[in-house]
DNA sequence: TACAATGCTGACCAGATTAGTCGGGAATTC
DNA sequence: GAATTCCCGACTAATCTGGTCAGCATTGTA
């Protein structure tokens, strides 16, 4: 299991403020009961998307937290990287490791780095927005009732 | 970490299993202190891929652990899963869900899956054999002058 | 038949990580 | 100044990782 809950939350967290983008700060508590998050977990999630500039948070009544840049520009693996640190499928690579680093033990270090880079590849073209969009849709085709 | 040190150990003394084929069984000891892998905690890797069907192994002097199928049968996919379990990258993805299980709160359950699936694939594609062989080159190339 | 070499098994353990909870403080608006 | 909201650090229980260790089972050889 490479992404625990704290990615995982965090993601969902970031698309509920990408939904409600535009209306204004979107309370802790909103997030939490929209998403199923036990909001004093959440707590800690936002800060951590705060301090790497993910997020702004206003405090005092009317507060809450908006997205601090486009939901275009957030992808997936930053997010994903912020929250749960490395997500180097191994110890022995990391995205900054050089090149002919190689410890002779690992010969299949090349393995690792494969489909780190493949996945790193990956989430770095998925952005907020897109899963946000996804989400709409969703809901539309789910229960197309209510939007006529 | 998707892969801790048991895979990564696991996968280890199979090459070495790999590497030394056809000599008889191969020690625990000798794959221990080649691989530099802690002897004790080795022996519950091997009796794991030996309940999977990876190795033989027999006992008393002279005793030791071979591979069980060619070396090119063993895929990287099914050894890692047997050492570490489901390489889910989240929980709510796994090998054997129902195409349309989704959870409505978990809409970003694709992203997971396609990240799964294209691990699962290369990881299929994977064997020991090259594994082991891409070993061999690289001792050549590193020291060529021990076999001329 | 004894014994030495080897693998097999389960119990145990320390440290890290995960998934939270809780309590109190700080900022802001009304 | 009181209500609302975010902010932060301490604490905890459960689980996983990466082992160690003791003792038993099996088998080849003298």
């Amino acid at each position: 299991m490479m992404i625990s809950t704290k990615g995982d939350y965090g993601v969902r967290a970031l698309i509920d403020l990408a939904v409600h983008a535009g209306e204004g700060p979107v309370q802790r508590a909103d997030i939490a009961s929209r998403r199923q998050i036990p909001e004093s977990y959440l707590d800690h999630l936002l800060a951590q998307l705060r301090r790497d500039g993910f997020i702004r948070s206003t405090r005092g009544p009317g507060g809450g937290h908006q997205l601090a840049k486009a939901a275009e520009e957030i992808c997936l693996l930053h997010v994903l990287e912020s929250l749960e640190g490395s997500l180097a499928p191994i110890g022995c690579v990391h995205s900054d490791a050089a090149e002919d680093e190689h410890d002779p033990l690992c010969g299949q270090q090349w393995v690792w780095r494969e489909l780190y880079d493949g996945m790193r590849e990956r989430l770095g073209e998925i952005s907020v927005a897109e899963l946000a969009e996804r989400e709409q849709e969703r809901a539309q085709t789910a229960a197309p009732s209510y939007n006529i």
